[in-house]
DNA sequence: AAAAATTAATCAATCGATTAATTAAATTTG
DNA sequence: CAAATTTAATTAATCGATTGATTAATTTTT
């Protein structure tokens, strides 16, 4: 491809992306998508298909993205605490960059209107899941963690990012008094929840 | 009113937050909530102004059954730690009930389209916030809780309860081990989620 | 008879998508 | 290398369908 070619679909992308997760998918127009990247309407017909070709492309660019991310962290050698902190710290360093494809997901899974993006999604959201699973479980294996729900806990993990992503106007009146739409994800706050998560884990999986 | 007119009223109140919790807002064509109801278009015109009025109504409607619900809890003279499961008993038997209109409020505060709605369902999940949010200050206060982060662990229960009601698809995935969509919210789960956060709540703040 | 409730028909606007025509780039050929 | 040809990329215009909303006429209730 010309530079040109991946110039346009990169824009494409870049600015679906962003306005997918503003306003929704269906409160999206594709004419809005095109003037605000530059680009013909009929481009992103000729390289997507269409709005919801448009839509699962964006998806799988974050899904091989993520992919290769979580390959290489549970071959080392430390412990299941070690490996639960190193977990909750990426997992929580990466909230800033994927915000926007993390409130897209979940707000299309909320509604699950249209199933080839909700299997993406879903496979794609699995991933992290099996990957906490096995370090709690693992660690209940090898005596380092107490048999407790962790199911529970990884729903209330996996929860309080929700909670300060997809519902930020409430998160804002909780943390700052105010429900304005000033950032919230401030690295103070992405340090609190660090803090959190881990303390929660641990009080959770060993004094219960 | 006639009874002719609470009906129709009613009717397309009860359809329309169904249609609109299932398929958000865009989705949710005012002729199909009139099919579905079995009343002409015009109704919903007639009498809610339109289909943002409708929407609004929806919320109200919950926004004032709720303030009645909230008032006769914090009179009660018993400790904090009862305080914190009578509040967490009501969190979750409320769950089933209200999914729908919860569903809905929390697709909405996310994309943050409409601010007239925006603020009243900000006004009116801001309730349960402040509520909970003095049980533990108050629990603070006479020694029976340690100082701790609060509002994490605040994010940490609505953020559990988002994600099992919002994040439905790959919540069944985590506790039922695949992601169809029978009922998530049985009995048997809402009982754990109960043990789950009072055993959370009470290490956090007891133990750290 | 007056008011309220309901209906059918229609409005302009916007939607996603597509077409045919045009320009730019790449490839082949002499 | 350069002209000719083919392919790719882009544009403007338009398609039918659907959207929320409104109107005027009709039926029902008071």
């Amino acid at each position: 491809m010309t530079d040109n070619r991946l110039d346009t679909k990169n824009k494409i992308l870049a600015i679906a992306e962003g306005l997918f997760a503003d306003l929704g998918f269906d409160a999206t127009s594709t004419r809005l998508i095109a003037k605000e990247a530059g680009v013909n309407i009929a481009m992103l017909h000729y390289y997507f298909g269409g709005k919801e070709g448009l839509y699962v492309a964006i998806l799988e660019k974050h899904f091989t993205e993520n992919r290769l991310r979580l390959q290489n962290i549970n071959n080392d050698n430390i412990s299941s605490f070690e490996k639960l902190e190193v977990f909750i710290d990426s997992y929580v360093d990466n909230m800033k960059r994927t915000r926007s494809i993390q409130r897209l997901m979940y707000i299309e899974m909320s509604l699950s209107l249209r199933s080839k993006l909700n299997d993406h999604i879903i496979e794609l959201l699995s991933k992290n899941l099996q990957q906490i699973k096995k370090i709690i479980e693992d660690g209940v294996a090898n005596g380092t963690f107490n048999k407790v729900d962790s199911d529970m806990l990884i729903a209330s993990m996996f929860g309080t990012k929700i909670y300060l992503i997809n519902a930020s106007p409430v998160a804002s009146l909780l943390f700052n008094g105010h429900a304005n739409n000033e950032e919230l994800l401030t690295d103070e706050l992405l340090v609190r929840l660090k803090a959190h998560l881990k303390k929660m884990f641990k009080l959770y999986l060993t004094k219960s």
